[in-house]
DNA sequence: AATTTGTCATACCTTAGAGGTATCACAAAA
DNA sequence: TTTTGTGATACCTCTAAGGTATGACAAATT
């Protein structure tokens, strides 16, 4: 019995062949399963090695199925159709029957602030409930995976082929500073009094929209920032402004936590640089994303 | 529709569990599968996370299916089936209507001894010859995984779970010296000439069994070498034993390379070093591999 | 009762491979 | 000629699969 390597293929090839054969068109159908071209292409290359065959002609238009790819395509069909109704047979049997639901949370907004939703949702749900704590960019990925059914995430946001739906929470940015920069106190700082002055923030790769939204926000008040590269972990991020490093700027929730040596404060600009909590879903998953909202609805504080 | 995490279930998972369930022992499956046994508990562990459903009860003497689990193995079982049956029919899609031969070769001889070998090869498989250079202990990895069909690999190996043919061919070691160490020609160097200097040699990890054999023969011998790290490269290797930080044990062949700086020396306990050439491949493979045993037959030579 | 053995679980590490960005070569369209 | 849209390539990052070492625990053995 020769294995000739093909055992080793995942379905999850054979399901992107489906889609690439469908659109005849790489970028089309990277962007259906959510993902680049390259890596496609080179999946499809490798397809086409495991198998012995040549899938596709390639052109300038895009590309055509061969015979044999014609007839490979029919081949998996049955295979594709299994999985999908095998797998949805598998959901049933989720503890009592009944489908669980997989939410993400964002971490942009103080915890404390969403006691009372988490509640609600655990009322609502019970144990089919499933709950995960992570940054929006992260939940996006997630919710494209399809490992996470909805997500509530920090708008503004960019995420092309989800459904995004806003609910009515926001909250603007706090400044957070070394205590010792404060001379007095003064409610409402201008942006334009830390001018030159270092700022922990998010690297642009992780949410360029945002990033240069914020970027005109600072520039407009006359504030150009001296961008440092913010840590991961919020407490070392403190420390860090407690020592004087720079200053940072967090959804007004964070004032609840309150650190030695830092000094939370209200900005002027804030409520330009607001962050609004949004819910993120793949398209077909609006019930899901509706019920959220109001769930979110009955269970925020209405700023 | 909820997606709960579950579309991203590889159906590899799902054929861990098949196998899982019907061995009641992970030790026993994890062996099935080529792979040990921590991975397997965490794959179920996820599983059953996935699913939202216990699986199994786990006790002192095994596993046992759970009346879900049962129910889960049963909802499976047609997908595996027509993973399978689809699989086959693809294989028959390749070139030709051919089925592919994906054999392996290791580097653990100089390549020149395998150009008659490999010509046979083509002309006998023509172009459903897949031919893969590696190190003996990756063909063999490949070879579990379904990689490979089969691998010409170095002789003595542990293998556990696949066969292994051994062919006539075998090469004595070589020592391989700094030329300034040797005032004279000598041939024949005894090992224990060499007592207490470094070695260039693989790490114990990658051939334990090799590595202890090896260790006794040298010190029966009187050599106690210190063990230097093995550079990756075969040219970095020669390099730098020609400037004299250590010698090298090579397969005999391996003499047909010559470099400035450094000499080929026969050892007296040549002939209880030796590397034989062996053959590899799952159960099931015997055919393929007597084919292979017998063109190396024919294409090597009886040394 | 104490020890050994065989079970699954946990912690930690290494690495293959999936996916991302930047960029190229090429042909069709403008 | 330039622009635009195609797939391919090179290179990087990081997740997750698999490995080793070890633990906790119960049954079997002494």
């Amino acid at each position: 019995m020769t294995n000739s390597y093909l055992d080793t293929i995942d379905v999850r090839l054979l399901r992107y062949f489906a889609v690439v054969a469908e659109e005849c068109n790489l970028r089309r159908a990277a962007q259906r399963l959510f993902m680049s071209q390259p890596p496609l292409s080179r999946h499809m290359k490798n397809l086409e090695e495991y198998l012995g065959v040549t899938l596709f002609t390639r052109h300038t238009k895009g590309l055509t199925l061969t015979n044999e790819g014609t007839k490979v395509l029919q081949t998996i069909q049955p295979l594709l159709r299994t999985q999908e109704s095998v797998y949805e047979q598998l959901r049933e049997f989720s503890t009592a029957s009944e489908k669980r639901v997989a939410v993400g949370l964002t971490t942009a907004f103080e915890q404390g602030t969403f006691t009372t939703l988490e509640k609600r949702l655990r009322e609502y749900y019970g144990e089919r409930l499933r709950l995960v704590r992570s940054d929006s960019l992260k939940l996006v990925r997630d919710v494209k995976k399809g490992k996470l059914d909805a997500a509530f995430v920090a708008l503004p946001l960019d995420a092309p082929g989800l459904e995004l739906q806003a609910t009515h929470y926001a909250e603007p940015l706090f400044a957070v500073l070394p205590s010792h920069w404060l001379e007095a106190e003064k409610p409402g700082l201008a942006l334009k009094e830390f001018n030159g002055k270092p700022l922990f923030w998010f690297h642009r790769d992780s949410n360029p929209a945002f990033f240069d939204f914020t970027k005109t926000v600072f520039a407009h008040a006359g504030y150009e920032p001296l961008f440092m590269e913010e840590p991961e972990e919020h407490d070392v991020l403190l420390a860090r402004i407690a020592a004087g490093e720079g200053i940072g700027l967090f959804a007004a929730s964070f004032a609840a936590i309150s650190r030695k040596g830092v000094t939370f404060s209200p900005v002027a600009e804030g409520e330009l640089l607001r962050l609004a909590l949004g819910i993120t879903s793949l398209p077909g998953n609006e019930f899901l994303a509706q019920e959220l909202v109001e769930l979110a609805a009955a269970a925020l504080p209405t700023p």
